[in-house]
DNA sequence: TACACTATATCGTCAGAGGATATAGTGGGG
DNA sequence: CCCCACTATATCCTCTGACGATATAGTGTA
């Protein structure tokens, strides 16, 4: 079994992707518009990097192209995305990590915040 | 005035040693062994990224190094560095952010943790 | 039928992350 | 007292990957 420890620290762009994923099956597309609007304009996301990091997360098996698309009659250029298990894991394992940067940061300015 | 909004998302590199320097004055060598310690051996950051970083961190104007050494008899070699206040806002709102993903990521992963 | 938007894809550039290495001062054990 | 590991800063070099720009084409609506 691979462990999910081994893959971090994620990428950001990696991680922004593997977070617009937990939302469910999204397009390539629709990934770019979540994680613009989810962070409310401040991470912006083009098609190169997009489409780069989606390529290295499957490659990774960490998210998995679907082999059928939800709705049959949609927009049939739109290609499916979901994460794996392990991509799962991998994208917990990566918000702990960060969380416990958030609590030693806020612990150690709370008291003085100048 | 500079709005801290404008330097997010910060690399990862930059986060770090921002994060090891809320605890107060560090020289670049217990950076270094701040950030790996506290990642639990995770994040490892050689002399190359951490000098690199402290360096643009420093002409970002997010963290300055200190014209005189906290205690005068200490090893002579070692360059101290602080947060400004303009870093320690940053490194909040850098916190925030992230603090959002991992709300994010926490609400959509919990229900099936398959 | 025209124009904006949706959607995927790739090229080329370039910043910066990081391994390796250099240099030298420090300090404890044998 | 000398040696070696550790402390400490610094830079070289490589190479990954982020990202702007651009290409191409399908969609939908006014």
């Amino acid at each position: 079994m691979v462990q999910p420890g081994s893959f971090l620290p994620l990428s950001p762009a990696q991680f922004h992707v593997l977070v617009a994923l937990t939302a469910g099956e999204l397009h390539g597309y629709a990934i770019m518009q979540a994680v613009e609007e989810s962070s409310g304009g401040v991470v912006r996301m083009g098609p190169a990097t997009l489409y780069g990091t989606l390529k290295r997360l499957v490659e990774a098996r960490l998210a998995e192209e679907l082999a059928h698309r939800p709705a049959p009659e949609d927009d049939q250029r739109r290609r499916y995305y979901r994460l794996t298990g392990l991509g799962r894991q991998v994208c917990l394992a990566e918000a702990n990590r960060l969380a416990e940067l958030v609590r030693l940061t806020r612990s150690n300015l709370r008291p003085g915040l100048a």
